[in-house]
DNA sequence: CTCATTTGAGACATGTATGTCGCAACATTG
DNA sequence: CAATGTTGCGACATACATGTCTCAAATGAG
C-alpha cells in the first residue's frame, strides 16, 4: 500500500489541477494519505507548490531537450524548425492536462526560483524563435518575447475550453496548435 | 473625503490585479479606508469577489450592446463583421487591463450565477462567430465555442506579458488581435 | 515469529483572516 | 451651534488551515 512519494505528488498535482485552493487535508485524502504521512513528504503547502512548479519546469525543459531546440535553431533549416515548433507545441498542449494549474497559481507564479527559470527556459525558447524568424517560418513584425506568451496563452485557452466541456480533449491539440500558426480568419 | 462605494471597489479591483489573494486588510489599506468601512460596503470577501466578477461581466455586456453584435450578426455583411469582431477583441484588450484578475480568479470562475452569465453572454457572442463564418470572416473548420476561448487566452496571454514587462502597454492591443487573426506563422 | 519501520488517527498549539461590535473623533447638514 | 451620520480604531470572538507531536496499529523484512 506504500504511496510513494512520486504518486502523493501526482495525487496532489491531479487535485490542484480541479481546486487550485485545496487544503493540505484534501490533499492528503486525494492522495489518499494521512495528513500527517503528507507533511512526512513534503515540509508545506508552499513547498509543494513549488515543488509541482518545479516539476512542470523541469517537463518544459526535457520538451526543449527532446527537440534538441539549440541543434535545430542552429541549421536554420525552415522545414526543420517548423516540425519542432509544432512538435513544442503539441507537447505543451499534452503537459498543460497535467501541470496546467501552474500556469495560474499565483504561488508559483511569485516564487523569484521559479520566476528566474522560467526566464531562462523561455531565453531557450526564444533562440528558436528567432531562428524561425530568419528562416522565414514566423512572422518578423511580431517582437521575439511575444511568441511565448501567445503559446502560454493557447494553453490556458485550452485548457479551459476542455474543462468546461466545450472542446473534445483528443481536439484541443489540433486547435492550439492550428489558430497559433494561422489565426481564426479565414485565408 | 468620502470614499465612494465605487472608489472602494475600484481600488479592490486594482490591488487584486496586482496581488490577487490580497487579504481584506490590505484591501481597505489599498483604498485608504478602515477595515470596517470595508466591510460597510460589502458584507464578504468572496461577496466582494463576485461583485468585481459581475462587474467585469458587465463591461462585456456593455461592449457587446456597444457594437450591437446582434444586428451586425443579422446583417451578414462580411466587411461589417469584421469590423465589428476586431473592434470587440480591442476594447476586450483595454478591459482586461482593469478586470484581468477575474480572468483567472478562482472565487470568481467557481461561482454558479457567474457562471451562468457567462455562458449567456459567450452565447451572444457566438451568434456573431456563426455570422462570422458563414459570411467567410472566420475559418469554417474551427468549432464555434472556440473562438471565444482563444480570444480569452489571448487576452490572459497580453495581460501577462505587459505583467512582465515584454510588452509595452500600447503594444498589447495589435499583438493580441493581430496574432489572433492571423496566427505566428509567415504568409 | 520478532523486530524495525511506516502509517493513520487524533490532539495540540499557532497563526492568520474574517466578520462584528462599540466608541470616540470627525464632517456634514440643518 | 446642534443634530445627524459617517468614519477610524481597536477589541473581540470565530473559524479554519497549518504544522507538530504522540501513540497505537499495520506492515514488512529478517
Amino acid at each position: 500500500m506504500g504511496a510513494d512519494r512520486t504518486d502523493v505528488l501526482g495525487a496532489a498535482q491531479r487535485l490542484l489541477n480541479r481546486d487550485p485552493g485545496a487544503s493540505m487535508s484534501a490533499i492528503a485524502d486525494a492522495a489518499g494519505v494521512s495528513r500527517a504521512t503528507l507533511h512526512r513528504h513534503v515540509d508545506s503547502r508552499d513547498a509543494l507548490l513549488v515543488e509541482l512548479g518545479t516539476r512542470s519546469l523541469d517537463q518544459w525543459e526535457r520538451r526543449l531537450d527532446g527537440v534538441a531546440v539549440e541543434e535545430v535553431a542552429a541549421t536554420g533549416d525552415a522545414a526543420a524548425i517548423r516540425a519542432v515548433l509544432e512538435a513544442l507545441v503539441l507537447g505543451y498542449v499534452d503537459d498543460a492536462d497535467d501541470h496546467g494549474f501552474a500556469l495560474t497559481d499565483h504561488v508559483i507564479l511569485a516564487n523569484a526560483e521559479l520566476i528566474e527559470r522560467t526566464q531562462r527556459l523561455a531565453d531557450r525558447e526564444a533562440v528558436l524563435f528567432a531562428a524561425a524568424q530568419e528562416a522565414g517560418v514566423l512572422r518578423t513584425d511580431l517582437p521575439l518575447r511575444w511568441f511565448g506568451h501567445t503559446i502560454y496563452g493557447q494553453l490556458v485557452a485550452g485548457r479551459e475550453a476542455v474543462r468546461l466541456g466545450d472542446v473534445a480533449r483528443r481536439d484541443v491539440a489540433h486547435l492550439v496548435l492550428s489558430t497559433l500558426l494561422a489565426g481564426v480568419t479565414s485565408p
